[in-house]
DNA sequence: CATTGTGAAGCGTTTCACAGCC
DNA sequence: GGCTGTGAAACGCTTCACAATG
């Protein structure tokens, strides 16, 4: 046996990092960088040097000295401790809006997350096809878990179906739900839940905006209006 | 003028929540709940009581104590502290699968942030009708941002476009942007950015689920497999 | 006397600063 | 000499615990 790497928690504020330096990595990659510096990954990035190493170390002590860290090497490690090794296939519950944005979306394929099904409680809707995925009724979601083995159920519908089709996840076997419904979901101990919403990203700038002109206002020079990037 | 509330800052974490206490606050209205404990309103945003009351005694001492709030006032001091005592017109860059999904989507206006445009690169795309708005050609984006006086930008490109979307973004006046491409974007001092990023949090999900059976394996009694909600 | 508002303790994250190493 | 890896300090957020109070 011997190396048992993966047993150390690594911390949340890491685990939300690691995929940015994933995709940055795999560009770096694809341009032909072999090292890579914590300095240059935290530029690209958008964070301090100091972090990314912290961030690294979690996963062992991959860098050199004087060097940096292998580009190819890092990608294999964080794809392995993110568990990207093999694919996770999604299944898709509301084929509305952005249940169809999403299944039509290729780059959730491409980056390992392939749309094993997509269903919805409207019949008009079961049949129709949906970026090569076709809807399917509801109650067909257990077999589409067990049959492909999803383990990670995406909720798109509107907020009043949203705390059904997340029981329904569940019953039918998911244990990682990825909510877009502005509602706070209700799930058993044990099953992990993430929420994008919306609205409450544009709320948090309306937030800063507000600021802005209740803060400044009076104080000469605001924001510069020439882009410096 | 006298009372100036508005001037305190308020921690980033708090303002995150605001957001859901909002929506929270505004259901119960609606059932005609008038007036709700820092306990109740924490068990329905799925959070500790005292957070909820640090986090509410930052936009100042409203409640009644051996009572708690009263829910239209609250609603009234999060709105004002959120910046919601008006709409926010945003313009959406890329009209391709997001972009026609955010058009399409009714609850953007409803909560105050209505689509003042929409713009794409593609001449094949312009001119087509996305949920009532016409999609335009990009170099009317300017035009756009100062006519109707929008503030916030938000970034669905494909991610090898998003840097120049945010550049044209900035230069037409926009100061805070939502970006939905897989990228970090480079922007000047004073721009607000925030990133919304599927693939991140399905690689944040599926970190949990690798963890789940590399840590678990062989450890009896796992997830249960029947709903408690 | 139920519930708020808040000092103070606890905890996780970020950043510093430098020893260790190539 | 340059860059990693990491203790330790600094920081911000969360939670506790209880005095204040309608």
């Amino acid at each position: 046996m011997g190396t048992e790497r993966t047993r150390r928690r690594i911390p949340d504020a890491t685990v939300s990092r690691l995929p940015v330096y994933l995709r940055i990595l795999g560009e770096q990659a694809d341009e032909g960088v072999e090292s890579i510096s914590s300095d240059r990954l935290a530029e690209l990035a958008g964070v301090n040097a100091a972090k990314v190493r912290k961030d690294l170390s979690y996963l062992g002590s991959y860098g050199t000295r004087g060097v940096g860290y292998e580009v190819a090497y890092l990608v294999y490690q964080i794809r392995r401790e993110l568990g990207l090794t093999h694919d996770w296939p999604v299944v898709i519950v509301g084929a509305g809006n952005l249940g169809q944005a999403l299944a039509g979306y290729n780059g959730f394929g491409e980056r390992g997350f392939p749309v094993a099904g997509i269903v919805d409680v409207d019949p008009a809707k079961v049949g129709t096809v949906l970026g090569g995925v076709r809807v399917r009724a509801i109650d067909e979601l257990p077999q589409i878990v067990q049959s492909r083995r999803v383990s990670i159920g995406v909720v798109a519908t509107p907020a009043s179906a949203a705390q059904d089709a997340a029981e329904l996840l569940v019953q039918a076997g998911v244990t990682s739900i990825l909510n877009f419904a502005p509602v706070v979901l209700n799930v058993p101990a044990g099953i992990e839940t993430r929420k994008v919403d919306l609205a409450v990203e544009l709320q948090i700038l309306s937030y800063h905006e507000q600021r802005r002109t209740t803060t400044a206002a009076g104080a000469a020079g605001g924001a510069p209006k020439s882009a410096s990037a």
